[in-house]
DNA sequence: TGTACATCAGTGAACGCGCGTTCACTGATGTAC
DNA sequence: TGTACATCAGTGAACGCGCGTTCACTGATGTAC
């Protein structure tokens, strides 16, 4: 039985600094985050993370990345759950609920996603692709749905109406907007999902 | 005739910091500003500033809060213009229209309005004040309509999608996400419009 | 109209701080023979 | 299996910087008499 000494090398520093900015960013938010903390963090000298990252930026952009890779995992799931198959408009409906969810689950992810780091996504090709695949759920949704309802040619607008509609409920919930709303609200999670109906409505 | 020498005294300096703020914001993001890249840019020391606000953080609400201010003008604006009296639903279109607009006009001023400073709106009541006035405007207008084609019930919750859909429109496009899309999509006016048309479309 | 004086709104030097980043280094690891 | 050596991934000291904020100050302004 051999004490654990803190090993010299780590093992998989860029993985535990990642999951360590995680944390802080849903701590204090993506603005206060620092390299220093981060490695302070992961219980490592302040200089160690310039071997995985070249820069705090790039750090960010790799978080944002791994925040891009959550939230298309969560709609994918969202779209298959249950036992039944889904008609499309239920698996976009449940799409959108996934969205809305994960931005209340990670607030200050889903801000550092969308923040003006998401503007320079040309220099974090990865940020891009990653952000390209999750959008991509959300869109194959929508016009597999505006198909099976015999509107194809809606498709993208539909897509686009439903990304617009859950983004911005998303983040108008967690910047509070609604808290103090001078009419009566009901919860996020039923709310969210009368909103999508109501876009979706037959007509 | 005088030569025009500096003046001890500026006259409106409270003005002028939040000018050169607005600016300086415009240029670089709100995460950028600092109060003495403010005070340079108003031509006075950098400690000036304390005589008018109490840190940094104040700076920035403060111009939050007139940047909520314009939006309300705007939406205002949009809502009364044209000649004849509009119907309920062109009013509620064109505010629509018209907070869109003003995300496009001024990215990063409405990224600090809808950031983690918002988040902090107890802090800053005149803040908080300014955005739930601008809130109003948009509410009251969903209302209007939703009582004019007999759903009074539904207003509220056609305020909260209008809303949705307006803001989240324009926070992905001002973030670029709409710049390199699968799909082909029209100008931002047109698409806006068509957007809140299709979610006011009678049914 | 003139004067004394309180108040206001600037100045500029100074403070301490934490930051990102660099650097020479060293211990750990992997590999060729 | 043992050894020599290159490479990798840490350390910790040091750098310069710009920041927010404070402070004693001073010139300008407004007002009471």
């Amino acid at each position: 039985m051999t004490t654990p000494t803190k090993p010299y090398h780590h093992g998989n520093l860029r993985e535990a600094l990642l999951d360590a900015a995680q944390e802080l960013i849903a701590e204090h938010g993506a603005q206060a985050l620092t390299l220093r903390e981060v490695a302070k963090a992961a219980a490592v000298s302040h200089a160690a993370p310039y071997h995985h990252f070249d820069s705090l930026e790039a750090l960010m952009a790799a978080v944002g990345e791994r925040g891009f890779a959550m939230l298309a995992q969560r709609m994918s799931e969202a779209e298959r759950s249950g036992t039944r198959k889904k008609a499309p408009k239920q698996r976009l409906l449940g799409i959108c609920e996934a969205y809305v969810a994960f931005a209340q689950a990670h607030p200050e992810t889903f801000r550092l996603m969308f923040g003006p780091l998401l503007a320079r996504k040309r220099e974090h090709p990865a940020l891009q692709q990653a952000a390209e695949r999750a959008f991509d759920v959300l869109l194959v949704a929508a016009i597999d749905h505006a198909k099976s309802v015999g509107k194809a040619k809606e498709g993208p607008e539909l897509a686009l109406s439903g990304w617009s509609l859950a983004h911005g409920f998303a983040h108008l919930a967690i910047d509070g907007a609604f808290d103090s709303l001078p009419i009566v609200v009901p919860d996020r999670r039923t709310l969210a999902r009368r909103l999508g109906e109501r876009l979706l409505m037959d007509r």
